[in-house]
RNA sequence: GUGAGUGUAGCUCAAUUGGUCAGAGCACUGGACUGUGGCUCCAGGGGUUGUGGGUUCGAGUCCCAUCACUCACCCCA
């Protein structure tokens, strides 16, 4: 083979494109509902923008970006993630000026070079969604329903959500301080992992799945233990906004974002059935980062679905939506064909999926090729047919013949496909 | 970046201790009294056994390298 795909990205081949389609369709209709209109940024941004909004000491960052110099020399970089580029976009257009909120929703490719595993590529897909100006507990817990409402209108169930509050830059610290001293009593049990998280980026020890550290974190100081008032009640008010619109959730203290922009609340979606990279969906708050980029004081908060591991998890469970042409011509003869090829373009324009096999095949080949695709309808034209003007019609499924004149066939066809709806 | 596993036709897999082993099923194409599908039967196309070296009289089968895929770690959607 000459040619391959590069590691890390895939094809997506039909009908799996129809599932994709149905997601992508279903992600537009319920974030319209809630008020949420489409941007779409570019895939290139200036390297700078990602170092600045994700974090320059996260893996993204450090090892993990498509990132090259331009025919200028400029760095840019392919987008790892979408809400930078959203954020970028909102300053860069002035959308503050407009009447707040200001909602969003994106769905597109993502970068990242990483090594492939179930649920992880290189090119991946997104589906997220930003708000930009409310700073509401009330707007977090709707997000999650929004969340929810379309998680389930697309099929999937035995979903668990997970909540969480990280705080602020006024109370984050004092916490971060506090589980360094307490980490830094056992640094010597911990994992080689964790000594290296414990110096970069001490909250990740928390998550840690090795039992000896897991064991030593139980007793670790609690970041909700050390929330200032302000998050302390907006944390308290998400909470019982989650519990008014019957959301069920779990609290996980342990739960730590990987980007470093988030704020307050922070949340997971996650199935059990798919393996170490479980998270389907997941966001948070991030009050601060459209003022760090230069833009006014607005608090934002925002989720992204991976839309790969919904995909899998829906083709567990659902069985793939193909499609087919409704009406295949079968020809026989040079002149049929032609009368054929016409009434085809003609269907078309009618609105129905209609088709001929153009390879001048048999007829038996022609059937043959009809029923392997799935049309329930065969029109059957020939020489006969055609000095008399009629078509033979033939229901494949019910493997019935009949004759339909030229002139009524169109309106017979509607009939037909109206009927079977 | 680290570790483990896998790599034979489009797909799923066979091939005794290295010696007619390059096959089957499905899929695809064609045919079975020449204008008709689905069942059945027959036939056909398609692989330099991921690639490159090595060991051997001889390797799909052993060794090395490399690439790819898979899963896990790291990290994350």
């Amino acid at each position: 083979m000459k040619y391959r795909s590069i590691k890390g990205v895939q094809d997506i081949l039909p009908p799996e494109t129809f599932l994709w389609q149905f997601v992508e369709q279903t992600a537009r209709d319920v974030f319209s509902l809630y008020g949420f209109k489409e941007i779409r940024t570019p895939i290139l941004e200036f390297t700078e923008l990602f170092i600045r909004s994700i974090g320059e000491t996260t893996d993204i960052v450090e090892k993990e970006m498509y990132t090259f110099s331009d025919r200028a020399g400029r760095s840019l970089t392919m987008r790892p993630e979408g809400t930078a580029s959203v954020v970028r976009a909102y300053i860069q257009h002035s959308l503050n000026q407009l009447p707040p909120p200001q909602k969003f929703y994106y769905m597109g490719p993502m970068f990242r070079y990483e090594r492939p595993q179930k649920g992880r590529l290189r090119q991946f897909h997104q589906t997220g969604v930003e708000v930009f100006g409310l700073d509401a507990p009330e707007v977090d817990a709707e997000l999650i329903e929004m969340l929810v409402v379309f998680l389930e209108r697309v099929g999937l169930d035995g979903l668990s959500v997970e909540v969480n509050s990280i705080g602020c830059s006024s109370c984050r610290p004092g916490y971060r301080d506090r589980l360094i001293e307490y980490l830094n009593k056992g640094v010597s049990d911990l994992c080689s992992d964790c000594q290296r998280r414990y110096s970069q980026n001490p909250l990740r020890v928390l998550d840690c799945k090795v039992p000896t550290c897991k064991e030593y974190v139980k007793d670790a100081p609690v970041i909700l233990d050390f929330l200032c008032e302000d998050c302390k009640d907006h944390f308290n008010a998400f909470q019982s906004a989650l519990k008014k619109l019957g959301i069920t959730y779990r609290v996980n203290p342990e739960m730590v974002r990987g980007l470093d922009y988030y704020t307050r609340t922070t949340f997971e979606v996650t199935s059990s059935a798919l393996g170490a990279q479980n998270a389907v969906a997941a966001g948070g708050r991030y009050d601060r980062l459209v003022e760090e980029f230069g833009g006014p004081p607005t608090p934002a908060v925002g989720f992204a679905v991976g839309m790969e591991r919904l995909i899998a998890l829906l083709k567990e469970k659902t069985q793939m939506p193909d499609q087919c042409p409704q009406v295949t011509f079968v020809s026989i003869g040079d002149e049929a064909r032609e009368v054929a090829f016409q009434l085809v373009s003609r269907l078309r324009k009618e609105g129905l999926r209609a088709d001929m096999d153009l390879r001048s095949a048999s007829v038996k080949s022609q059937m043959r090729r009809a029923d392997k695709v799935g049309s329930p309808v065969v029109l059957i034209i020939g020489e006969e047919e055609i000095k008399r003007g009629v078509f033979k019609f033939k229901d494949m499924k019910a493997s019935e013949e009949r004759e339909i004149s030229r002139d009524e066939l169109i309106g017979f066809l509607k009939d037909f496909f109206n009927r079977d709806g």
